[in-house]
DNA sequence: CTGATACATTGACAGATATCAATATGACGA
DNA sequence: TCGTCATATTGATATCTGTCAATGTATCAG
């Protein structure tokens, strides 16, 4: 299911390379490393991000209100956070589900110098 | 001699608020934190990071080769991880010596849910 | 003082991106 | 089937940003 891939992060359940502490990150993989920080990197995209974090599951209904954007920014940025793997999406009738991908979050502590 | 500041994470020194898994950010700490990772979120920029941080001091002048980068570029980047208290410069003679700022690291490990 | 070196600043420009209006897709209820 | 609701996609636009050439500033050697 998970294609064959050799990135620094992988897939949220791989963990992650040698945190910066210890080795400078290659051109590769701080192309990608830094994309899943430019996903947090904005400040009504980080806000959509901690609002799910916050809870277990939240639909994509209740975003616009908190982050008073328009109904096409929010689904923008929800799929910036889910192409980064923080975020997954899970649809129930009409009704879109977003909850945090606890092991990417853990990745990119980890990175940072993470116990 | 730290300015009084209500910043979430204030000065390198202070401890920051509640990690995103605790309560959603306000949008001053939301943009204050953006504003970090997105000093993070570029990838030359985090491989110059990442330079520093694997080493105790790096000089301005042994960057630009591994970074392919022009002067003027390099002393940009230098001065954003430095505006977002990443990373610390030292002037001596003519060289400027850079080194992480490691209380930053942990705040912002800390917000994405750090024990 | 003079020239050279290391870094910072300025100005310009191309590419990225956050935003919204309009429209499309898909699911549910009547 | 029809209309409504929730979300996704498209297109346009204003703003942000990474980059370099040119220039400014500070330091050291002679």
């Amino acid at each position: 299911m998970t294609p064959p891939s050799t990135s620094v992060l992988g897939s949220p359940e791989s963990l992650c390379c040698a945190p910066l502490t210890d080795a400078a990150f290659s051109e590769r993989d701080a192309e990608e490393i830094a994309g899943i920080l430019g996903a947090l990197s904005d400040p009504v995209r980080l806000r959509l991000f901690s609002i799910v974090a916050s809870q277990d599951e939240v639909c994509s209904c209740h975003l616009e209100g908190p982050l008073a954007r328009s109904q096409p920014t929010i689904s923008h940025h929800t799929k910036v956070l889910a192409d980064a793997g923080l975020i997954h999406g899970e649809k129930r009738g009409r009704w879109m589900w977003w909850s945090v991908v606890p092991e990417r979050v853990a990745q990119v502590r980890q990175l940072l110098g993470g116990t």
